[in-house]
DNA sequence: CATGTTTGCCAACACTTGTTGACAAACGGA
DNA sequence: TCCGTTTGTCAACAAGTGTTGGCAAACATG
């Protein structure tokens, strides 16, 4: 105690809160607003996505998700921090490195938990900056330091960005516009249709 | 006369307006507010455009912005109507019907007027459904009608959704998150980079 | 049990948004 | 000149937003 003013000081943790979620609160609590808010995002874009609407989902009022996190920002970096793995395409023989990356990026985005998070941020990097350097920042190191490590530094910059036209392309009318019949086709075809072209701009 | 009120009845055209701009209003300041709203859209996407801002830009009072279009959504179909002429791809041959359809995309994305139709049109996309499915059917006559008139039929519709994910992903990456090398590398280079991925999906 | 901290809910604020209506100035025809 | 229509401005409304503070219950600790 005297410490400092307990609203406003993170470090003071609750009994009940498990260490290691890295929140001050309630674990169980947290980790219900961070998925209601992946959903939430991913499903509405960050300016159509309300407090209110990631509270009700969450089951708990939305002066509950400003405690939890400072402020919507907060709630959109928090909900869609992601560690993903980047693929080691030099495990793979040069000519089944296209596919490798494609199907490393479908399995991303067909996956409940990090697909709403690719979507979600995807949504937003469209219209703002600042998710769209943050979004940079990802494929950065999900496909140019790839292709880098596999390639070597010679143009691995604009092979990266020409990659990057695609899969985020794939990624925008598959899983946001829905194209169709683009949306329904199975994620095996989609990849082999589309390794080509990846393979392409690796060769 | 004695036909209906004058305010709710779009065909009362006063003798100012040039017939054949298709509003009821005066021509000019039409005008001027639907580039103010092209602009906007195309900068700022759907949601953070506001009507205030518009009208500011085309320096008149928002509720003229009301009175010209009736509602926001209508201001956006008006301001992102364009008719866009489709390529004739039976006119070059085979090997060059990838370059000529990137060019023909990528010379449109250039070009500030119809560029600013496409760019509002996509961003807003990203969070709406309806414009979703307006973005489709522009494309499904700007790709998979010419795709069908030069190859036939048979999986036109799934050749063409794969080369829209290549396009639309150009176009996102360069004219919409700005992404680095590929915003500031030449039309041409770009055009010619990516012509031989389309010319797989076509082949 | 008493106490202080945490959790959660309720109500409200300040602000922006799209939208509407009233009213003054310009303009054209009779 | 007079009058109706049109053009434009001002102010306001109703709804929804992110955000804040206060207050009651739960809970662990002494």
């Amino acid at each position: 105690m005297s410490d400092s003013s307990p609203t406003t000081n993170p470090a003071a943790r609750p009994a009940t809160a498990v260490p290691g979620t890295g929140g001050p609160r309630s674990a169980g609590t947290r980790r219900a607003i961070l998925d209601a808010a992946r959903a939430t995002f991913a499903a509405r874009g960050y300016e159509q996505a309300t407090i209110r609407a990631v509270a009700a989902r969450a089951g708990v009022d939305a002066s509950m998700v400003m405690r939890y996190f400072q402020s919507k920002a907060g709630l959109f970096t928090a909900a869609v921090t992601m560690d993903l793995q980047a693929v080691d395409l030099r495990s793979a023989p040069p000519s089944d490195r296209g596919e490798q990356l494609v199907r490393h990026f479908v399995d991303r985005w067909e996956d409940p938990r990090q697909g709403d998070d690719l979507i979600a941020m995807l949504r937003t990097a469209a219209t703002s900056e600042t998710v769209a350097g943050q979004l940079q920042a990802v494929l950065s190191q999900q496909i140019a330091g790839p292709v880098a490590a596999a390639l070597g530094d010679d143009g691995a910059a604009e092979r990266a960005a020409f990659i990057a036209t695609q899969l985020l392309g794939l990624a925008l009318c598959r899983y946001i516009l829905r194209f169709e019949p683009l949306a329904s086709l199975p994620a095996t075809a989609v990849v082999a249709a589309v390794a080509p072209s990846v393979q392409h701009y690796l060769a």
